[in-house]
DNA sequence: ATTATCTATAGATCTATAGATAATGC
DNA sequence: ATTATCTATAGATCTATAGATAATGC
């Protein structure tokens, strides 16, 4: 999709590291990653400490601290490492989608399964930004952002083609940020939710709902 | 609105506490709830020490432990009082509402007038939910559910008046969800809408959008 | 006497680092 | 020699409680 090529994006420029060779680094930190994942969901952040995070990895404290200088490091290359996954499973979803019928419901099934799948990471990133140093906070705010952000263009795309009804631009900005919500909402709820719906019929309510509004 | 006698809320079935006064631990815990709100809200559950509650509060750190039993206790009184206040808000805003014109706009605006000034707290029980123990963790989701309730209700008697147009019940409970979530929304976004939207654009749009729905 | 409050601290962690050891490549 | 890893622990907290003290009411 994107012409130019790949950018292996390395956050060895944010987050310092003692270790000289930059593919180890990568692959130890996703090892890290996907420790500290399981343990932030299942204790939060606060009641993880760094030693079970390196017990989990299969390495000793002395070493996580080579890959990174504090647990809020850690917290951060998680909560980025979650919305970069989802940052390309939504823009996957929106080209499969464009080509097709009805490309709105389309979107809105795909996306909101993937919040479904995503559901336990999402609710991490509700519950843990917070904990972040500011500066990283607004990191992960931007990249919340941009993933609406994907939402208004297709919109903007299909509102001034017709196949929306035309709304300006304000009105579409609100409408991106309440379809992502309303994907949140399935993971946040779900204590609700998953008691009384299945995904199908939520999504099938939710999209006869929007469509009322855009369609 | 409720015929029989105010019953005075008592968390002393819950909580246990070695103080015989049920005055006395009422006035007090109220004061530690004042303070641990502040803090919560300023450093978050985990880094705010019992020690910083007892000193704001203006008393000792045994003194503390004689009110409650834990720190956990104090989080869930917390999360308690916040949705007590809002549900009685809530609860106020509908009886002021149904006596008017435009229940359902008069509703929403007031909600999100609520939920604006309430943002803070809002966010915390979002945040600091998960850090309580799993039976209080319950208790906290079921208040949400009941004030959800509060719209579900409005929503069925308007819809069976023919107000708004007809719709079955998992269709109302679900647009109750959505303008709960949609309240919800302005506060954990805040850091981006606040900066792009007033409050009265964002009640107009959303209040429209709604009324599409149900309209 | 009883109730409420305070002081002092036990006991249990937890993060982060210093310095030692092992592995790798010249 | 250099790089990566490990062990052992300094240093800093923090929660919760035991036991002492002050205040209140009989």
């Amino acid at each position: 999709m994107n012409p130019s090529p790949e950018i292996k994006k390395n956050r060895t420029d944010d987050i310092p590291t003692q270790v000289k060779n930059p593919e180890l680094v990568d692959r130890r930190r996703r090892q890290i990653i996907d420790a500290a994942v399981k343990l932030f969901i299942d204790k939060g952040f606060h009641k993880t400490t760094t030693r079970q995070i390196a017990s989990r990895v299969g390495f000793s404290i002395g070493s996580l601290y080579e890959y990174v200088a504090s647990k809020e490091d850690i917290l951060y290359l998680v909560c980025d490492s979650i919305h970069s996954q989802v940052e390309h499973l939504v823009a996957d979803v929106m080209t499969r989608a464009v080509a097709g019928r009805n490309v709105l419901s389309e979107i809105i099934r795909e996306y909101f399964l993937v919040c479904d799948r995503m559901s336990d990471v999402i609710l991490l990133i509700y519950q843990e930004t917070r904990s972040l140093p500011p500066q990283w906070q607004k990191r992960v705010l931007e990249n919340e952002l941009r993933i609406t952000g994907l939402f208004v263009e297709v919109l903007a795309k299909l509102s001034a083609s017709g196949e929306l009804s035309r709304l300006d631009d304000r009105d579409i900005e609100l409408a991106a940020h309440n379809i992502s919500v309303l994907g949140h909402m399935w993971t946040f709820r779900r204590w609700f939710f998953s008691r009384h719906y299945t995904i199908d019929e939520y999504i099938e309510r939710q999209t006869d709902f929007v469509l009322k509004i855009l369609g």
